[in-house]
DNA sequence: TTTCGCGCCGTTAGCGTTAACATAGCGGGT
DNA sequence: ACCCGCTATGTTAACGCTAACGGCGCGAAA
């Protein structure tokens, strides 16, 4: 017995045709059982789906879509999978999307604009029913092409810009803020940013950037600053952070841009003796639960991952069935966890 | 200036004949200058392109595929998103797929049997080029779906099984029992397993049995076991090394079945000023490069996540190009990381 | 009886694109 | 002048399905 080429036997593809032969009807009236509209009588139905079944056949939606000029696809495109925030919020986008009818349909940039770009032509040339997209950042054809395609478009994790029609996020500009009253609330004073070496990440560039602003409001600024690329976050973490406070030895505060390489820094810290909170607070950014259960909470904001999945999912599954309006924007609000690693007051 | 219900205005979805008028060719000359196909002179092709430009055109892949009997999308069901693993793998499939003209699709069915066949029905009716898809256990009725699809079907992961066309994966029942081999060398005898309590996780399943095996051959069982469900895995792998451990204490080698609760448990065990390989050993299952930087590295065995990933794009994109045949099997071999918690000869 | 309504099912005409074939124009060899 | 062959373009007919409408038969209302 020889291996065929493929799994099949090489008959042509099933139509409707073939079920509504093996079945005795029209396949008008095939299609109306298998979408479940219209009335056919209960006898058929049933005949009709045991032909269906037997035969193995499964609807073809793309003649299908073309015909009814309706397509339950939902473009989800996401700069990167690594990132551990990312597959939290197609999570929640899909467990939304789930009971709707709706089929998420997921596509990564890895950061780059231009791939954005093609990702979202590629994706838009399927004629999805919504776009769910990261960032307010995209170059001036993917707006365009967003502009014009007509259907709900929700951009997401972030809402510090203009909008092209609803979006979804936290403020990131305000996450820095806030963390950099706290962290000065607390008293600390002498503060260094370690942080990824991403112009295209946006967002880390925003909470930075709110970061230190909330500084300069006190008349501080950050001694030091350490950015890294590539590599494994936790390692790079400890490695940066040992750099950094033997070069800056005086530092009381370290706000890394996430929570890996804080974690990594935590540990390097606790490792060397240092007195945390006491002699140098620390911070991230993120929330990532997968970290509880490390020897001392890691202070955080939680970026409301799934939520900001759930809220994007909701707003173009209703958008599409309800018909509702769009330009909507949902800015949640990031609560942040001193953890143990900053001090009581 | 009020907003209007979409960011478009609401003239009628453009079409071929739209960038036909504009340029003033026929609808068939557009079509061959946006696909690269077919003797186009120079001239129109710069006026249909131009024209196709200023006008937003997004070519109507629904159409496209229908007449053409041709789609470039690649379904990929995963079992999760926030297993750690997978999103290496898609990120593989995603990058290798990337120069092929091929799109991959991605669906998620949460470990659940009637959720893959869903999705799997769902992308199906898509009619994709090809199938990627997790683990070698399907209901009866994917299983025919996919036999009947006559198109390359890729089951990743694991090769423990009998495949329905190709197989892309490491044995998982082999890296459970090389492990096993491995600890029984470095000397250790009192054996605890902590895993997760996922009936339907079946290459967890796997590992166990081969451990088990290995432990067999060497006329030992294993003396404790624990499983969990939910929660941070990290925290988990604390808590459930606490448990076993206060209820066992003269276990000398924990195995876990992720990296995730290995880690959690190394953390608890060195707080706890356990001797770490000496009085006892650890292990866990993974390879994820996430946690190098932990005090001391975790012994693990690679999955091949990126490779397999990589390796099962290749082979859709190879059958789908140039006819490949199919039926392929591809064993990787999981490399063993003796890190730093198995003592050495 | 006629008429109307309704449940059930069939017929027709696309949906927007591409495969396959047809055609027009043009230069060159004979 | 003729035909050949090539390039550049147009025409026609699907692709497999569904929207829209039409028609038949039957029971109830007039």
């Amino acid at each position: 017995m020889s291996t065929p080429p493929f799994p099949t036997d090489n008959r042509r593809p099933l139509t409707l045709r073939d079920v509504s032969e093996a079945s005795g009807v029209s396949e008008m009236t095939v299609s109306r059982v298998l979408r479940n509209r219209g009335d056919v009588s209960e006898a058929t139905r049933e005949r009709v789906l045991a032909a269906a079944k037997s035969l193995g056949y499964v609807p073809n939606k793309i003649a299908g879509a073309l015909a009814s000029q309706r397509v339950n696809l939902v473009a989800v495109i996401v700069p990167s999978l690594s990132n551990l925030v990312f597959p939290d919020v197609l999570t929640g986008i899909s467990r939304t999307l789930e009971d709707t009818g709706l089929q998420p349909v997921f596509g990564v940039t890895n950061y780059r604009p231009e791939r954005e770009e093609a990702v979202l032509y590629e994706m838009l040339s399927w004629r999805p029913t919504g776009v769910i997209i990261a960032g307010l950042e995209h170059s001036e054809a993917a707006r365009a092409m967003m502009m014009n395609a007509g259907i709900p478009i929700v951009e997401i994790m972030d809402v510090d810009g203009e909008a092209i029609d609803s979006v979804v996020g936290i403020s990131h500009f305000r996450a820095g803020h806030e963390m950099a009253k706290a962290i000065l609330a607390a008293g600390y004073r002498r503060i260094g940013f370690l942080g990824t070496k991403m112009p295209l990440d946006h967002r880390a560039r925003k909470r930075m950037e709110g970061f230190e602003r909330g500084l300069a409001e006190a008349g501080l600024k950050l001694e030091d600053r350490e950015f890294y690329e590539g590599g494994s976050a936790l390692a790079k973490g400890r490695e940066m952070t040992a750099a950094m406070l033997a070069r800056s030895p005086d530092l009381d505060f370290l706000y890394y841009s996430n929570d890996m390489i804080g974690a990594g820094g935590l540990l390097w810290c606790l490792e060397q003796g240092i007195d945390v909170p006491g002699r140098l607070g620390l911070a991230g950014f993120n929330g990532v639960d997968l970290l509880e259960g490390l020897p001392r909470r890691l202070a955080t904001m939680d970026a409301c991952r799934h939520e900001i999945g759930r809220r994007a999912a909701k707003l173009v599954a209703g958008q599409s069935e309800a018909g509702l309006v769009g330009g909507e924007r949902i800015e949640l609000e990031p609560t942040i966890d001193m953890g143990d690693t900053i001090r009581r007051p």
